[in-house]
RNA sequence: GCGGAUGGCUGGAGGGUCGCUGCAUCACGGCCCUGUUUCGGCAGGCUGGGAUGUGGAGGAAAGUCCGGACUCCAUGAAACGACGGUGCCGGGUAACGCCCGGCGGGGGCAACCCCAGGGAAAGCGCCACAGAAAACAGACUGCCUUUGCCCGCGUGGCAGGGGUGAGGGUGAAACGGUGCGGUAAGAGCGCACCGCGGGGCUGGCAACAGACCCGGCAUGGCAAGCCCCACCGGGAGCAACGCCAAAUAGGGACCUCGCGUGGGCAACCACAGGGCUGUUUCGGCCCGAGACGGUCCGGGUUGGCGGCUAGAGAGCCUCGGGCAACCGGGGUUUGAGAUGAAUGAUCCUUGAAGGGUGGCGACACCCCGAACAGAAUCCGGCUUACAGGCCAUCCGCGCAU
């Protein structure tokens, strides 16, 4: 483990949110069990970790159902994309979220409608 | 021009904005450690985000089917055996089940393509259906001839003797095929050609081929059935393996086998005994009071770094050897290393083929917007998937000259 991240944090003023990458399958399993919203392209799994850390931790899953490798690949670019775009002005600080790819919608949908039903969804899960 | 055959190349293009990741350079911050100090710092290491530059998926990255490199484990010798693989000959290669060149067989007018292509006189087994008969030789039917009897006297019927071997619808396969002669009818019985077997000769490194001589002919097929022969082969894999840090554990229950002898106060020693090394023999190692036996239960299996990308490297040009695969030399260019896993997201322009509408047509307009597919230690192959486009060589047909 890289050493204490929260030990750093208090010289921070407004300091933009720290974003990680969701490694552990048991932090997948504990996501899966809390709050979702569905959306046309994608399902939004969101968690509050309840662990005074401030850092956002995002994940994504796309099983075989959405397709071969390529296809894989090219819905977790997309929904990489638009979590990068939207997440930095929506998210809580201290929740873990999972992107879940559909089959062909993730790869398909208009790029500006995506972020409109990541916004929705992400308002839907904090609410 | 049309139809083919073979080999090879390519695998949308241009731009704007915003990102990811490796490396290099540059300053900046953090402060823990080490060294030093004139106590301000400085140097090294660690670490955090940033700027600039630069590199960043494929011909199959795929299937994981072969062959290697590399790593760890195992590895005493001989003989024997088991298991798996390969299978015409020669060459290439680090190696191969791959590639090249030949040979033999089959297909095609041809270019060319296809072949699991050792052994069936070592043995066992199998040969469906059909057929008189399916494996070793005859039976059945037939053909010829002859004797007797019968009648409605005929190219008749019945019974018997003798001769004969391929005429018998079949079948994947029938004591070799075709023709002529021969005969009562026939038959390699004789002859010619083809096939087959044997022999030496010639050519070839060889597989094999050729002509010649001899033999009237002896060995049905299946070895992607067992098998025989020759050759090859230790096992597991980068989640290998090594290092660092942290944490946890250094278990329990039952069963099986064993707890022997001698010396010594004891530690221990020696010998029995047990276990491992495919088997055996010799040898070696371990245990020796427990087991490097079995079953079940419980706990743990995290993070980082190295391995990790420079090599049997690749592309192009060129010289030499070789029919070729390929080998040797020179020059030049080039070089993904991620690890919840980067190599992109989005917008604009252009846009192949395809589809639709109109038109005799050139064409115009509209729709759709590139196939298969994503490195995971690295190479050499094979196999499979693939929208289109392009090039070279060759073959057949047609037309013109």
């Amino acid at each position: 483990m890289p050493p204490a991240v929260s030990v750093c944090l208090p010289s921070g003023a407004p300091l933009p949110l720290k974003i990680e990458t969701l490694k552990n399958r048991a932090d997948f399993l504990r996501a899966a069990r809390a709050k979702r919203a569905g959306s046309p392209a994608f399902l939004l799994q969101a968690r509050d970790r309840q662990d005074k850390v401030a850092t956002v931790r995002l994940g994504f899953t796309c099983s075989k159902k959405v397709g071969n490798a390529v296809a894989r690949n090219r819905a977790k670019r997309r929904l990489r994309e638009v979590a990068r775009l939207v997440l930095p002005q929506m998210a809580h600080p201290g929740f873990d979220y999972v992107l879940i790819g559909r089959a062909t919608e993730t790869a398909a949908r208009d790029f500006a409608l995506l972020q409109q039903d990541l916004s929705k969804a992400l308002a839907k899960v904090h609410a």
